[in-house]
DNA sequence: CTTGCTTTTGCAAGTAGTTGCAGGAGCAAG
DNA sequence: CTTGCTCCTGCAACTACTTGCAAAAGCAAG
């Protein structure tokens, strides 16, 4: 897996260890696609190795994050999702109503983004933003 | 105190019942003057109230919320601030290396929401919005 | 392949916030 | 001012996530 071997040697690099747990945490991640909670990735690796915390799987997904390996994506309510990190995602908008979401091209950040670079020199994490709000079908009623 | 019963009005009008517990929260919350967490908002009541409950606390701040009374600020790592919501608030940046926080004024986020309503009939809650980055300081290091 | 420093893990306890439920309290109607 | 419907509250249990700590494991140097 060629992603696999980037990662692995980004963690060296950056002078992390590269322990069972993460390894078997990045694999839950990258073959589970799609977003996924830490509980499911916690309820995979045990599979294989029991004794795994989850609060092991909390730290490694706090440092993949840092890293920029994985995102993290909060839709409000329920638990946080993570997937391995791609350039140009797609952002999302959540119906605080019906709680449905909505893609958005990274397009329409990208003008703030400047902004807020040109401006204020500030380079904001939206790396897989997420935005609450009333949809249009909500709206209307 | 004139915002009080406003707040009173709007919360009848939408058929929301005014209880003593929710009278308070308010006051605390109009009193304390600026970003106060929920934990805070509880302790200046119970010293009139003892029996309120700071599960009472939240679905009252959730309320209030959903009724744009007051707004939530979520500054990541630690616990959520409330305040009273005012039109044409500011914004915040938060850095993620020093944790700082720098002030974004509303007209920032205008053109992004613009498009958003324009496009997708999408209204984005940015009430009091906060967006995490790195800032020029910590960049530049 | 041992030694030793440092990071990382598992465990258990803690924190912020949410939820199910039954009893108690608003408020409108009579 | 009573009745009755429904909403709210307090309680306790629960969820998602974090943190302190001691023991275990990674990795570089000898």
């Amino acid at each position: 897996m060629a992603g696999h071997n980037n990662v692995v040697a980004t963690l060296r690099e950056a002078g992390y260890r590269l322990t069972p747990q993460r390894v078997m945490v990045l694999q839950a991640i990258t073959e589970g696609g799609g977003h996924q909670t830490a509980e499911a990735i916690y309820r995979e690796v045990i599979k294989t190795y029991p004794y795994l915390d989850i609060a092991t799987v909390y730290r490694i997904l706090q440092l993949l994050k840092r890293l920029h390996l994985v995102t993290e994506i909060d839709l409000g309510g329920d638990s946080a999702r993570y997937e391995v990190a791609e350039p140009n995602k797609h952002h999302h908008m959540v119906c605080r109503e019906c709680s449905r979401t909505f893609d958005l091209s990274p397009s329409y950040l990208e003008e703030f983004r400047l902004r807020l670079v040109n401006e204020f020199g500030f380079e904001p994490d939206l790396e897989h933003f997420a935005i609450g709000g009333q949809c249009a079908e909500c709206g209307s009623a």
